[in-house]
DNA sequence: CTTCTGACGAAAT
DNA sequence: CATTTCGCCAGAA
């Protein structure tokens, strides 16, 4: 069992909402903050860094604001998250780039951990 | 305990 | 479009 110091630790609500991405469907780390709450890209980029090898986590459906996957400190991306995507169905432009526009996720408000802003419930 | 490193993003310049 | 600044978690040595 991991320890949490709350329901859960930062890395682990950014694991939930990326499995929530369904398949043939990307999004981004900003994207992913933003429905964890308190949370920055960078954290996100963090926490996929650190991705239990345990957890079947959708990591590959996460690229960056750009449309691109990013590059690790191996100064290139992982070529196994781009054959992961195009094995889903997500095209990529000559420059290397998706399509946000038509292959973002749409979460639901349902998906969402924590209201990014009020939600008008109170 | 300290220090280092690691999948990002928005705004200003 | 390129560069700079800020944001500030988690694991390893």
């Amino acid at each position: 069992m991991m320890s949490v110091d709350g329901p859960l630790t930062l890395n682990e609500k950014i694991y939930a909402v990326v499995q929530r991405v369904p398949q043939g469907k990307v999004t981004t780390y900003g994207q992913v903050a933003k429905m964890v709450g308190k949370c920055t890209a960078r954290q996100a980029g963090y926490a996929m860094a650190a991705v239990p090898a345990d957890l079947e986590i959708p990591w590959h459906r996460v690229i960056n604001a750009q449309g691109k996957i990013s590059v690790r400190s191996d100064g290139a991306p992982d070529p196994r998250q781009h054959r992961a995507l195009l094995a889903e169905g997500v095209v990529f432009s000559p420059a290397g780039r998706v399509d946000l526009a038509r292959y973002a996720w749409q979460p639901s408000f349902e998906d969402y951990l924590q209201e990014p802003e009020e939600p008008g419930l109170g």
